[in-house]
DNA sequence: TGTGCTATCGAACAAATGTACATTAGACCA
DNA sequence: TGGTCTAATGTACATTTGTTCGATAGCACA
């Protein structure tokens, strides 16, 4: 992609960024310094048959860009030595959160509470992304919740019963009997830590 | 707002989302099964003054709805005994993982190697996002080249000199000395643990 | 019944917008 | 010098699109 290209197709991104619509032909020729119309029609025609750009022929305002890789978060693995870190070599692919996460729906975010399960690399104020699920198998960490009280922990089915099985050797693990008011809420997938609380989240 | 409303609302969002741009009035018309422009005009006057959608006069196709809130992950922190765990009251807000990445442009993640983070809760096998920057304070986690290796570890300074700290009593603190090449990569800003390997990730 | 009120429709208009085409300007090369 | 190519221009036109206004139909209520 030539470098006029490129401004093309960042053009229509920030405009896109800015407004949540895109621009129409006019106003990208406004944007770029163009002084004709057919020009940027022409470069729009280019770049839509390259795959840079889509847009629906006649309708208005329907040009959009796919959005760069960098929606997706590289991945940085082994480090090459003597390269530098963010070098092409080193990135090992993308995480696309975006996708990840729509996937993920119907899922949701439990915030971790004490320190059952430190040997699992689980601690407080952590995000335990939990998918909810009736059932889960042997072995597998959940969100349980057992006689009102939320808990998270490993589900394990042995010949004496059933266990939710902290990770931590401060804590016992917790016996499930027949009284016991039980219930699956989900399994756990993902754990997120908020680092600095400077990133925080919108409270509802 | 009635039922009506969220019907347009809700086609809006869905438009944009299967087709990149926003419907004009008269696609809004035929999507809804009205007759006439002037219908949904006024709906849409009505909808922009409240505040649930926002447009430009004149401008074709740039009415946007809000996303929902639910393009986030709802957080539930301490759960009301008795209660579902999903139920409204026990949602204590939503990490906009969106915007949350967006500003985070120019980091990346690190996948973790060893076991040396282990007492802060960083295991082989994480996602650990870093935040470029030049330099870093006392007693903050951070990734470092030294010598040409890249590591995670606290960055301590102290009267005997710098040290990067691990977090595990089986590692010993590596010393920066003078003769040592070092640099500071990164700021350790959230850590992510994809735990279900289901979840793959696209690779580049 | 009749009187507002609201939603919807129908049609017409003006502005915005995409499209097509002939023309010009400049670069490059034989 | 002349030719060719590409990018850009200017203009005109057709379509899409937003906007406006009056008319119609249903509905609640006094």
């Amino acid at each position: 992609m030539t470098e006029k290209q490129k401004r093309f197709v960042d053009f229509i991104l920030r405009f896109r960024e800015d407004n949540g619509y895109s621009p129409s032909i006019r106003e990208i020729a406004a944007g770029l310094g163009l002084a004709s119309t057919s020009t940027v029609k022409s470069m729009l025609d280019k770049l839509t048959a390259k795959g840079e750009l889509s847009m629906i022929s006649g309708k208005a305002r329907s040009v959009t860009a796919p959005e760069p890789a960098c929606s997706g978060v590289p991945v940085i693995g082994h480090i090459r030595a003597g390269s530098p870190v963010m070098a092409e070599e080193n990135i090992e692919g993308y995480i696309p959160v975006r996708e990840f996460l729509k996937n993920s729906s119907g899922g949701f975010f439990l915030v971790v509470d004490g320190y059952s399960m430190k040997d699992k690399g689980i601690l407080p104020g952590d995000f335990v992304f939990i998918q909810p699920q009736k059932t889960i198998s042997n072995g597998q960490i959940g969100a349980f919740r057992i006689n009102g009280e939320v808990t998270l922990k490993t589900f394990r089915r042995t010949d004496d019963g059933v266990f939710l099985m902290p990770a931590n050797e401060e804590f016992r693990p917790i016996p499930v009997l027949e009284s016991d008011e039980f219930e699956v809420i989900g399994r756990y997938v993902m754990l997120l830590r908020l680092v600095e609380k400077g990133y925080d989240f919108r409270l509802a």
